[in-house]
DNA sequence: ATGAATTATAAGGCATGCCTTACAAATCGA
DNA sequence: TCGATTTGTAAGGCATGCCTTATAATTCAT
């Protein structure tokens, strides 16, 4: 196997388990990629012959110890080209994540390595995921959970996508902000409203499928 | 075809061809890339089906407009990232074309551009060839040629192999350097002996088969 | 002008990583 | 517990881009 495909896979496995023993189902994969099942259940038979994955049938694959060690690294080097990209370049955080996706695997270890030299060992992507070995945050919760009138500050968007990002930004909900629940929308109408603490005085309405993907630190 | 194969061969013609109208034999692609002489052929059949390359049986392969204009692009992204791996990043010269190599095709254009933005625009790699759409100076001459007493100014290293780029670092005979040529060895023995001019008293004997890749501009 | 070297082309092979279709096995909810 | 859904497996296909072997065509130097 092409070692950015076993990367792809461990990333992704990486990325979709939630709980470190929970392992993930193939159907995940199948989701995220877009593939079909039998391609993504003939890639995952390789990956565990090679040793990258713990594969339980017809429950899903955890990462082995290697494969952990290689995620983290995949991981390490695409956040922190996020970092670069938003950071030097200027470069829109919705699109950092894709652009980030190509060079993550063009990149070697020593060139990764510099580059967080380069950027001053940053602990986060943009979007606030934690570039390994930083772990996430225990005490993070999502905006859904926030009760009205709590205070927190926006520490990460997940999942992030394009649209979601573009979103956050307009809102000024970006990680580092500060926030306060004014109301609880409507669960049926998907509508919650927050209003950004303090120094900005503004207040938007996140529709439901967008507040859950806003995660936050307690005040 | 993949994009990544493309840019590879355009690159290795835009490089090979001394002359724009030359065309660059098969032989030269095969001795580039290491690969079967039939391998290189079907290649190159291909990218003149997509109009990338014009193909004169047994004369060699010359550049469309197209393949020009995508060829260029492939340089200048490559030399931009050389730039920024050896200006930012601190990564040794010899280690900065390898290393740019797998980078320049995972870039998009976009990024690629903010990443000129963000050096300042420069004109020359670390190894001072230049940064399409800069051309080639025309009075460039070769270290062999320069005249016994003559000053001069190292402008490049071509071809740039990694060997080649440490001893010339060691000799201190890089990309801005003064040097003058005290004597002309013998030919025969391929060792001529040059002294950098001014600043630093250093006396180096350069192998005639790297003195043919050390460019000047003269004084 | 001819023979050696170079270059072109044909034919068949291989690994990768996707695909579809079809069918079997296991899981899980009602 | 039974049937629907999910998951696994087998079989065959396809494009890419390399490879080797073998043979034909051309070029070039003597």
């Amino acid at each position: 196997m092409r070692q950015e495909r076993v990367e792809e896979y461990l990333g992704a496995v990486y990325r979709l388990r939630e709980d470190a023993d929970a392992p993930v189902p193939l159907s995940r994969l199948t989701e995220y990629f877009g593939f079909s099942p039998v391609s993504v259940h003939e890639m995952v038979q390789k990956l565990e012959e090679e040793g990258w994955v713990h594969y339980h049938p017809y429950r899903g694959v955890t990462l082995s110890g290697v494969g952990l060690a290689a995620a983290m690294a995949v991981l390490r080097r695409h956040r922190l080209w996020e970092r670069f990209l938003t950071d030097k370049l200027a470069l829109p955080w919705d699109e950092a994540h894709e652009a980030a996706g190509d060079l993550e695997h063009a990149a070697t270890e020593e060139v990764t390595e510099r580059l967080a030299t380069f950027l001053g060992e940053p602990d986060a992507c943009p979007h606030g995921a934690p570039i390994p070995p930083q772990v996430q945050s225990a005490s993070e919760i999502c905006l859904c959970s926030l009760p009205v009138g709590a205070e927190a500050r926006v520490s990460r968007i997940a999942p992030e996508t394009p649209e979601r990002l573009r979103l956050a930004a307009a809102w000024q909900l970006t990680p580092g902000r500060d926030l306060r629940v004014l109301a609880q929308g409507d669960a049926a109408t998907e509508v919650l409203v927050y209003r950004a603490a303090a120094e900005m005085e503004r207040t938007v309405a996140v529709p439901f499928e967008h507040a859950q993907a806003i995660w936050l630190e307690p005040a």
